[in-house]
DNA sequence: GAATCACATAAGTACGTGCTTATCTGTTAC
DNA sequence: GTAACAGATAAGCACGTACTTATGTGATTC
């Protein structure tokens, strides 16, 4: 079930800090590490869990590997957040806004 | 931060489980073991675990706790997803379409 | 008020997870 | 080819988590 992996990758703080980084431009392993004090291992393991959950995917470039947010992983837990649409409350106005500037 | 306890609490495929029967309809902690051969002190300690995150609340009913949806957890990840909407794909359109039923 | 019921909490345990150090793989540059 | 570099994988370890059994707490019923 690919829906327990999302959310699971997404239960780590430094996971999703990585993915919040990647979602404010595509970037290579070493360049998510600047400024992040996280060893090359560990930064490597994130980017599996983040990928294999498909949130995030990858593109070799030579010797770099280039990771960029994949918008699968986003869309499925939109599909799953729909599925409640009936408790959202009244702040979701904003998220109509959102979805409204979407257009132009 | 909250936003960590939401997504750590959606992690585990039982308590998704007993959210998702909880947003069929608001019900007891023995209600909610029903069909589901969890033990009580394990329900009671998932409740515990969504409770905090936001996700459901409870009140108190004599000697009963009615456990419902929190609306204020799925605000949340409505709003941590909005952040990443540059990255939504074409079929956001049916969010779109959800969220004008809303309307009526 | 004592028994029962709905649920919470405590303590222990097996397993999962995120890190570490060490090493391997694939690419580039000389 | 060989040295350097970007990144993946392996193995081990400390800690977190989801369960268990046992017991505690508050409300109801007789």
């Amino acid at each position: 079930m690919i829906e327990n992996e999302i959310f699971r990758a997404l239960a780590d703080p430094t996971r999703r800090a990585i993915f919040e980084k990647l979602a404010a431009g595509s970037m290579n392993a070493s360049g998510l590490r600047e400024g992040m004090e996280i060893s090359q291992p560990a930064m490597s393991q994130h980017l599996a869990v983040l990928r294999s959950a498909g949130l995030v995917r990858e593109e070799r470039q030579g010797r770099f590997v280039n990771y960029e947010v994949d918008p699968e992983g986003l869309a499925l837990i939109a599909q799953w957040l729909a599925k409640y649409r009936a408790y959202w409350p009244a702040r979701i106005e904003a998220l109509k806004v959102l979805l409204k500037d979407m257009d132009q």
